[in-house]
DNA sequence: ATGTCACTCGTTGAGTGA
């Protein structure tokens, strides 16, 4: 099985590259980021005629989630729970049928946390302490689970172009971090720290050239439960879609797995 | 040194967020 996760940046206006890399690559799952777009302006038919199954998590202007699946979409859940003030759609899970059992397959945006002196940071750092009390739970359940997405967390200096320069930015600075750390150390497996130790950028900024010069930083990943790590067979980032007509500013990553 | 895009409101650009 082949799961996918990427931050589309409006997938109106995307659509083109979508189907593209869709057909291209056919992955089996494929978690969306950054829709912006309600649920009823999400382009369901157009995706369903590739053969994927939708479930959205929408809302307008801004952030948004979705899947797409080859397989039958169960036990849906949309939202961060924890904060019942929290209207920002961020998080979309659901379960696949495989064979001997079923994987659990969360789909997440993370808040970018900009300018650290604002209330956005202070969000992103409750969003994050939030999801480590979820996956808590998630992981308990001992099965496999993969939890991916935009997480807007540089994780280490091989991950960014100029760390010196990034450091301090709410994507790399030590609350971020350490609440990133408690995360991992619940028992996650970074997907691409598990094949390779090459920087493996997911994201170029649209400004400065930075796609041109290799500017870019790691924040998109997949992570996975023992019980999911071990049936991982590869991952890889999609990098050379970034050079695609009408790119999103973030690539596709992928994992695969023996179920 | 500089440099971009999508979306909304509501209209021919400005404001916002990333």
């Amino acid at each position: 099985m082949r799961i996918a996760t990427w931050n589309i940046n409006g997938v109106k206006a995307r659509l083109e590259a979508l189907k593209t890399w869709l057909q291209q690559e056919q992955p089996d799952v494929v978690v969306l980021q950054e829709i912006k777009s309600v649920d009823e302006a999400f382009p369901r038919s157009e995706i369903e005629d590739l053969g994927y199954n939708i479930e959205t998590h929408g809302q307008k202007s801004w952030n948004g989630v979705a899947i797409l699946s080859k397989l039958p979409i169960e036990d849906v859940q949309r939202g961060l729970p924890g904060d019942n003030d929290d209207t920002q759609a961020r998080l979309i899970e659901g379960v696949f049928s495989v064979e001997g059992g079923a994987v659990r397959v969360c789909g997440i945006y993370l808040p970018n946390g900009n300018p650290v002196d604002s209330e956005k940071f202070t969000y992103k750092l409750a969003w994050m302490d939030r999801l480590i009390a979820y996956c808590e739970q998630r992981l308990s359940l001992e099965e496999p689970f993969v939890l991916l997405g935009d997480f807007n967390l540089i994780p280490a200096p091989v991950d960014v172009h100029d760390p010196e320069e990034w450091w301090g930015d709410a994507l790399y600075r030590p609350e971020s971090l350490e609440r990133f750390r408690k995360l991992m150390n619940l028992g996650f497996t970074d997907a691409i720290r598990a094949v390779t130790d090459e920087p493996s950028y997911t994201f170029w900024d649209f400004q400065a050239g930075a796609w041109r010069r290799n500017n870019g930083i790691r924040i998109d990943h997949l992570l996975l439960s023992p019980q999911a790590a071990d049936r991982l067979e590869a991952a890889a980032v999609h990098k050379d879609v970034r050079g695609w007509d009408k790119p999103s500013d973030h690539v596709p990553v992928e994992a695969t797995f023996a179920f």
